[in-house]
DNA sequence: CGGGCGGCCTGGAGGC
DNA sequence: TGCCTCCAGGCCGCCC
């Protein structure tokens, strides 16, 4: 589901109702995660506390606890994350839960398990262990065409591998990986060394709007990605070129088509990308 | 070091 | 109606 626009909005979403709320507990019902969620030192670091602040990194979720205690949420491909009031009824998949109050609960909903769940002390967090190695946001000051062209350079692999590299640019995947590269005009098989300075600069400028129009949109939801308040996005009318295999690309007219690249499903134009 | 691949999970869609 | 296969937005670790 999320890449970095949907976990953008989602802290957006939550950063509105949370601050300020006191965890009175947590309830795990399944510590199988994309790692075994750690229950004892997750409930020390976090009952008791009151949220601070949200922030994010990469697709990272970052909940600033008082106390200098940080909550780490990946959404993997199907987590959620909603406050829900206290009574609304578990669901499946519901494998834990943090209690604000005796009126609400953050709800971690996540059907394949991939998410994560963690705690780090706040004042540390550039040696957590998912966090270091990251490379720069690409809304950030330090990602640009030149940051990508280094990276590029050294690479022969398909631009489309190299983009959605964390450690070259994070929070692109799989859907936006493709947009930016029609954005771009580019072939996403192209070698990433063999890619003009100037096309690479079009190409993280390309990244950034991508990223931002997502954002204003609430986000795309092709099936079940929501804000913490419930509610779906709007991007997935704006996908031009993802998902739509032998549809007609809005920019030329050409045919869209899909091809596999790092086994993953890639969606481009013919007619417009080179 | 780069690059290619399999694996982790469940659910939904589509074919028969 | 079922049963089967394929596919999915992320990430990691193994191998060469």
């Amino acid at each position: 589901m999320p890449e970095l626009p949907e976990v953008e909005v989602l802290r957006r979403s939550l950063d509105r109702v949370l601050p300020g709320r006191r965890i009175e507990g947590v309830v795990v019902r399944e510590t199988r995660l994309r790692e075994v969620v750690d229950v004892t030192a997750l409930a020390a670091a976090t009952v008791g506390r009151t949220i601070e602040r949200l922030e994010r990194r990469a697709k990272y979720l970052l909940i600033h606890l008082e106390g200098s205690s940080t909550l780490l949420v990946h959404l993997g491909m199907s987590g959620r994350l909603t406050v829900v009031p206290a009574e609304e009824p578990l669901e499946a998949h519901e494998h834990l839960a943090f209690l604000l109050g005796s009126t609400h609960r953050l709800r971690f909903r996540d059907p394949r398990r991939f998410g994560l769940i963690a705690s780090w002390p706040t004042g540390r967090l550039a040696s957590e262990p998912h966090l270091a190695g990251l490379g720069p946001e690409p809304l950030g000051a330090d990602f640009d065409g030149q940051r990508l062209a280094r990276a590029a350079r050294r690479r022969r692999a398909a631009i489309k591998l190299v983009v959605m590299d964390p450690t070259v640019v994070v929070g692109v995947g799989n859907i936006y990986a493709s947009e930016a590269l029609h954005r771009a005009g580019i072939d996403p098989r192209r070698p990433a060394n063999r890619i003009a300075a100037a096309r690479l600069e079009r190409l993280a400028e390309a990244i950034r709007s991508t990223l931002e129009a997502a954002i204003e949109q609430g986000g795309t939801t092709l099936s079940d990605f929501a804000d913490g308040a419930g509610n779906a996005g709007y991007f997935q009318v704006a996908l031009a070129v993802y998902d739509r295999d032998g549809e007609t690309c809005p920019r030329c007219g050409g045919t869209i088509r899909r091809v596999i690249l790092g086994q993953r499903s890639t969606y481009y134009c013919p007619g417009c990308q080179r």
